[in-house]
DNA sequence: CGGTACGCCTGAAGGC
DNA sequence: TGCCTTCAGGCGTACC
């Protein structure tokens, strides 16, 4: 469900209200949301692993990955799937009304009581706990192309002069670039005036430096608006964002093009639904 | 190796 | 009303 500006949009409202909180206590309600980064991890290793005991320190997140960061380097990466959830409650009794809530920690600070509350129903997301602050280093991140939100053409172009794949295919890939979802390959692809449907070796420098560009005010105009509510998203408050409201193509086959009038179209590309513009994307 | 197809889950929506 | 199919913002794996 979530992409960079959904997951952004949880990390600046989770460090608004736990950073500096210390963790009392962990409630796991279903073991398989806990993941291991690789099949050697310890029992030992395990049970820390969801960051029982400390203080969070610091938020971090690189494409659609996120990670709570306790003072003493111990870190818990989130990755939210299609249907992820993180949620901070001010009250206990919150909880009752959230269905498929799998990890609930309690924090503390002075007198101060919240709870964080992981949910997924579709449980395509995860947790993962990590011994050490070096995230870049786990081994599910360090498969990562770099961040979506500041992407150089250079990034784009290296990766796409000898491929013939489709060039929305590429966007998604996150080996190459991270953080791009479906929404927001078929709005960046609009915004550059670029066919989803373009083999990467066909597309000129110019073209991929204009798509780096689109990339880029695509993802910081949707992290101002706070994400894209489509069903369920929300923020670590339970707020809905607004993205969604000035989307160009997604969600919009059959409907007039903002810019030329023309019906846009829907097809199926690389198993996912794309929205274009026939006239306005060459 | 590059690229594509499928499966994992649940729930909402639409057709009959 | 209810049953069945299809589809959904992600990604890992198997396979060509």
């Amino acid at each position: 469900m979530p992409e960079l500006p959904e997951v952004e949009t949880i990390r600046r409202t989770l460090e608004a209200s736990i950073l500096g909180m210390r963790v009392a206590s962990v409630v796991q309600n279903r073991a398989d949301v806990l993941r291991s980064h690789d099949d050697t991890a310890s029992n030992a290793t395990q049970a820390d692993a969801l960051l029982r005991r400390g203080t969070i320190a610091s938020t971090h997140r690189h494409g659609k990955e996120l990670a709570l960061i306790a003072e003493d380097g111990r870190c818990l990466c989130i990755h939210l799937g299609m249907s992820g959830q993180v949620r901070i409650l001010e009250s206990q009794r919150d909880l009752r009304v959230l269905s498929h809530v799998h990890v609930v920690w309690k924090l503390t600070r002075g007198t101060e009581t919240r709870w964080l509350a992981f949910r997924d129903v579709r449980r395509f997301g995860g947790l993962w706990g990590l011994p050490s602050r070096d995230v870049a280093s786990a081994e599910r991140w360090s498969r990562l192309g770099p961040d979506a939100l500041g992407v150089r053409a250079s990034v784009l172009k290296q990766a796409g002069k000898a491929s013939i794949r489709a060039v929305k295919a590429m966007l998604l890939d996150q080996r190459v670039l991270a953080g791009v979802g479906n929404i927001y390959a078929d709005e960046a692809l609009f915004r550059a005036g670029i066919d989803p449907r373009r083999p990467c070796d066909t597309i000129r420098p110019k073209e991929w430096t204009t798509l780096a560009a689109a990339i880029r005010t695509t993802l910081v105009n949707a992290v101002r608006q706070r994400g894209s509510t489509l069903r369920d998203y929300a923020d670590s408050n339970g707020v809905a964002g607004a993205a969604q409201l000035s989307h160009a193509v997604y969600g919009r086959a059959g409907e007039p093009c903002r810019t030329c009038g023309l019906a846009l179209t829907g097809i199926r590309l690389a198993q996912r639904s794309t929205v274009f513009c026939s006239a306005c994307q060459r």
